[in-house]
DNA sequence: CATAACTGAAACACCACTGCCTCATTTCGT
DNA sequence: ACGAAATGAGGCAGTGGTGTTTCAGTTATG
């Protein structure tokens, strides 16, 4: 799939183009699930018909979208050393990175396609990790994970003047959201507080 | 708005029709957002046109959706006593009748319309009252609000054979759930898990 | 029963979007 | 600078949904 096929060179400026009508879509569909491709084209500064010969169809464009953030999501989960940091460092450095990639990818990230099986098994691993050394006590992968996951959307679009995030005075926003969705998520699977504020040292 | 026009009567026939047009549209809409009226209209065994004459647009139903659901929203604020009975065990109704709702408004749930001032004051009420009672800390009612729904929102569609379910060996699996939300709802609020538990005992 | 209200069926105009095509023009790679 | 590739502009057909109208037939209601 990754290899480029030597019949047809790809010349740079189409891939110039794939990535700006990729980015494009991202921001237009964030606002408005059902955008036309029209709309994509003009916020990619570029016209329809060329929207229409680098994705064969709308479902391509939508796939090749899903398919960007999963390759990002298993580099996050990598980045994030879920296999081999300590669960709770693993933890926040992963919710780091995924709220970057909910910034960019508002709309992608609700497409059910982008989770595939290796993240899923990613976000599995991190969440029996953490029930191993106690910082949580729910059993179930799956249900973490959504827990987990549903928190982020909720903590993603909070009000920057929300009262909630005032805790940590650091004014860093964004370390604030993570501090936030840690102890929210740690909290709704059974830890004990402690536990959760003891990262907060970190 | 709840009166009646004397100059125009309505007869009973076209009542019953607005009602059957909304419950196929709430069957309909449930497993396809963007089902057309005239899926919806076969549902509901009425022609299309009966659909335009119900409601002069397809905005027109989906506000009367909302609003049907909003109304049954405020029913079962009253009914859980959020504004008298102690605030863990309304919260822990509240559930209960909200469960119901979604059982049956599984696609109006989704319309943010539905959740009028009158409903969002309800739930902030009741967290405030939490918090006072200890059994909650966060302090942003706004915030608790968001956390409560969007877990309700996970809670709800967890599969019945999920193992995190199997916690209360009552059987019932509607009680198993609402107790999980319970208790993953004050965790996530900073509520102490003892008395999360305590409430168990209900 | 007589009237007014309601319905089903069918047609119609309208609109938005998709996907495809062509052709003149620009831009890239060598 | 040359040829291949990509683009912009525009048009065109097809699809599917919305909203309206008409008209004949049915049903409620006083």
């Amino acid at each position: 799939m990754g290899g480029n096929t030597p019949s047809r060179r790809i010349r740079a400026d189409a891939e110039r183009s794939t990535a700006r009508i990729l980015e494009a879509a991202e921001t237009v569909l964030a606002e408005d699930a059902n955008a036309s491709l029209e709309r994509i084209a003009d916020a990619a500064g570029l016209a329809r018909a060329t929207v229409h010969r680098r994705f064969a169809s709308r479902t391509a464009l939508l796939d090749a979208l899903a398919e960007q953030l999963s390759r990002r999501y298993l580099l996050g989960l990598a980045e994030a050393r879920v296999e081999t940091a300590p669960p709770l460092i693993a933890l926040h450095r992963l919710t780091e990175i995924v709220f970057d990639l909910k910034l960019s990818h508002r709309f992608a990230v609700q497409l059910s396609a982008a989770i595939t099986p290796a993240v899923l098994d990613g976000l599995d691993l991190l969440f029996a990790r953490l029930r191993d050394t106690g910082a949580i006590t729910a059993v179930d992968p799956a249900w973490c994970r959504r827990v987990y996951l549903a928190l982020l959307h909720e903590v993603h679009d909070l009000p920057a003047d929300s009262t909630t995030l005032a805790s940590s005075a650091t004014g860093d926003e964004t370390e604030a959201k993570v501090d936030l969705l840690v102890r929210t998520a740690l909290g709704a699977l059974g830890g004990s507080h402690d536990a959760t504020t003891a990262l907060s040292l970190t």
